[in-house]
DNA sequence: TTGTAAGCGTTATCAG
DNA sequence: CTGATAACGCTTACAA
C-alpha cells in the first residue's frame, strides 16, 4: 500500500485536484498551500503512480527501442545515444534485443503495444507488411538502418553504400587491383548496400568483380576470421581484404597475423563502424567512420519530434554521412598523413 | 481512440468480465464464447491496455536495470542477459544508462518508481543510504557488481579478488617479478577488489608492492594506453602489465606496439573479462573470464523468484566464479598448452 | 458459464 | 485559487 494522491491530500487538508495540480505544475495553487503540499508529500513519500498516470494521460514516457542483437560495441553505442536523448525529454527507453527472425520482431513489436509513446525500429530485415500489422497506427515510429526508405516511414541510416564505395576507392587509389569484401551477409540491409558500394567503386575503375573474392560473413568476429582464411587459400590472392565491419576486420587480422602475413605490407585490411576498439588494434584499423551514439541520439530526436506534433512529423528518409579515417592497417597512411588518426 | 474491451465485448456480445477472463485464462469460459471474442478481437485489432492492466493489477511487467555507462562490450552482454531472462518471464527491460554520479543514480532510481516490478542496479559506486532513500521497501531488488555485499542485499558479483589473484600467481609462477598493475579506478568497486587480488598475490609471494608500477586508470583503452606509456617511462621498467579489464590491455598492447616492444617476448599483458574481442586482437589476450552474459541472466533470474515470491526470497550474496584463460599475450602458453583456446 | 459493479490512482473539466 | 467528480481501461470478487 504505498501512498496516493489521496494520502496527501488528506494530510494536507486539500483535495486531490489540487496535488494533482502542483505535481504537474498546471493550474495555479497558492504558494503557501503548494510548499505544504510539497512537504507533506516527501514526508509520506510519495510518488505519482505512472500507471494510473498513463491511463489518464494516454502518455507513457517510454520509447520501444528494438533491436537484432546486442552484440558488440555497435548496439551499445546506438542505446547509448537513444537513452541520453530520451533522458532529456524525461522519458525511458523500453529495450528488447536478440530479433533477428521476422517473427520474433512481429512479437516484439505487438509486446510493445500500449506501452510506449514510440518506437525505435533497427530491424535490418524488417519489411513494411510486418510493421503495419503489428504496429497501432498511432504510435510514431523511426527506422534505424533499415531496407524500408520511402515507404512512407521516418527513417534514418548510415550512408552505407557511399562509405564503401570511398573505401574501396582509396584502396584503388593505393594501388590494390584485387580487392577481397567479406560481406554482412545476404539478408542484411547493411550488409548489402556495403556489398553495393564496393561494386560500385570496382566498377567505376573498369574492374570486373571476381566472385571468388566476395565471402559471405555475418558481421562477428570469427566470420572475419574464418573470410581471412578463406581467402588465404586462393590460388591467386587479393592484395587487400575490406571487411564488412570492424569486427570482421579485427577477425581478419587475427586470422593473417596467425598465418603470418603482415598488414598492411602483404596485405591490406579496412573494416567499417570505427567502432571505438578500431585504433588500439595491431595495426590500427583504417576504416569508415560512423558516429554511431548520434545515430542513436538522431533517431530519438526525430521520434520525439513526431511525438510531440505527430500531424506534421516528417517522414522522410535521413542518411547519416561516413568519414573514412585511414590508420595504418591499409598502408596507405604516408599518403595522407592524417597525423591526428594516430593512436591518442 | 483504439479498441478497449468494451468495444470487443459488446460485439461479440458479452460481458467485459468474459473477455478479460478469455485474455488473461483466469475463470471458466465456453469454447464457443471464446472463439467467437478472440474472433473479434482480431477484426477490431484488440490490444489490452497496459496502464489501465497494472493499475489493476499492481503489475508492470517491467524490470529496470541501472547501468553505469554503456560503453564497450561488457554492458552489452550484461542487458543481453538480462533481456533474454526477461523475454523469458514475458518482461521487458526497462533501462538506464550512464549513471556514475551517485545524485544520478539517485534520479534514475525515484525515475523508475512505480514503472518496474524489480530493479536490477549495476553501480559500482552505490551506497546502502541511497538505496534505500530512493527505491521503495517493496520493490525487489538485485545488485550486480556492487561494493555492498552482506547488508542484506540481494547481491551478484563476479569473483574479482580470485581472479586477479589467479592471474597475479600465474604471472609469477612464469618467473615474473616486477608486475605492474593498472587499476580500474579507486572508486569503482571492481577495480578496487581486482588490484586488491593483485595485492594478495604480490605478498603471499613475499614481494612488496612498488606503487612506481601500479597506475590509475579507469577501463577505458585510451586508459590503458596512457598507463603503458607511463610504465615504459620508468626506469625499471615491469616484465608484465596486469591491467585491470581487457579494454585497458588492449590499450596497452597498442602503446606497446606503437612503442616498438614485443609481446610477450619484452613484455607480458595480461587482462581482465574476456570480452569477444579479445581473443581476436594480436597478440591474442591472456584474461580472466567471466561469463559476462550469464551474469546478467543471473541477475535476471534472481530478480524474478524476488518478485514471484518477495517473502522467502534469499538476500544473499552470490559471487560468480571466474576463470584463466591462457593465450599468448603472456607468454607462457607453452607452459600450459590449452590448445582448444587458441583462436577458434 | 456469465454478468454486475467496485475498485486501481491519476488527470481534467466544471463549478464554486 | 480550490474542490467535486467523471473519466481512463482493466481486473476481480460476488452474484446470478
Amino acid at each position: 500500500m504505498p501512498t496516493t494522491i489521496r494520502d496527501v491530500a488528506r494530510e494536507a487538508g486539500v483535495s486531490v485536484a489540487t496535488v494533482s495540480r502542483v505535481f504537474n505544475d498546471s493550474g495555479p495553487v497558492r504558494q503557501e498551500t503548494r510548499t505544504r503540499i510539497l512537504e507533506v508529500a516527501k514526508r509520506l513519500r510519495f510518488t505519482p503512480n505512472t500507471a494510473a498516470r498513463s491511463l489518464s494521460t494516454r502518455r507513457t514516457h517510454t520509447v520501444g527501442v528494438l533491436l537484432p542483437d546486442l552484440y558488440g560495441e555497435f548496439f551499445s553505442e546506438v542505446i547509448r545515444g537513444i537513452d541520453q536523448t530520451a533522458q532529456q525529454h524525461g522519458c525511458h527507453a523500453l529495450v528488447s534485443s536478440s530479433h533477428n527472425e521476422l517473427a520474433e520482431v512481429a512479437a516484439a513489436l505487438r509486446a510493445m503495444r500500449g506501452r510506449v509513446d514510440g518506437l525505435i525500429v533497427m530491424a535490418p530485415e524488417v519489411d513494411a507488411a510486418t510493421l503495419t500489422a503489428n504496429v497501432p497506427d498511432r504510435v510514431p515510429l523511426v527506422l534505424l538502418n533499415t531496407p524500408l526508405c520511402d515507404d512512407g516511414y521516418a527513417s534514418i541510416d548510415v550512408d552505407n553504400r557511399g562509405g564503401a564505395e570511398q573505401m574501396t576507392r582509396h584502396l584503388l587509389r593505393h594501388g590494390h587491383r584485387r580487392i577481397a569484401h567479406i560481406t554482412g551477409g545476404a539478408r542484411n540491409h547493411d550488409g548489402r548496400e556495403r556489398l553495393l558500394g564496393y561494386r560500385a567503386a570496382l566498377s567505376a575503375a573498369g574492374i570486373p568483380e571476381d566472385p571468388a573474392i566476395v565471402v559471405a560473413g555475418d558481421f562477428t568476429e570469427s566470420a572475419g576470421h574464418d573470410g581471412a582464411v578463406a581467402l588465404l587459400a586462393l590460388a591467386e590472392r587479393p592484395t587487400a581484404i575490406f571487411a564488412g565491419n570492424d569486427s570482421m576486420a579485427i577477425g581478419a587480422l587475427s586470422a593473417l597475423q596467425a598465418a603470418g602475413v603482415r598488414v598492411p605490407e602483404e596485405m591490406a585490411v579496412v573494416g567499417f563502424d570505427d567502432i571505438p576498439i578500431a585504433q588500439y588494434v595491431t595495426p590500427p584499423l583504417t576504416t569508415v567512420r560512423v558516429a554511431i551514439s548520434s545515430l542513436g541520439a538522431r533517431a530519438a530526436v526525430r521520434l520525439f519530434q513526431a511525438i510531440q506534433a505527430p500531424a506534421n512529423a516528417e517522414r522522410h528518409h535521413e542518411t547519416v554521412p561516413t568519414e573514412l579515417v585511414i590508420r595504418r592497417s591499409c598502408g596507405a597512411q604516408r599518403f595522407s598523413p592524417n597525423l591526428k588518426e594516430a593512436v591518442r
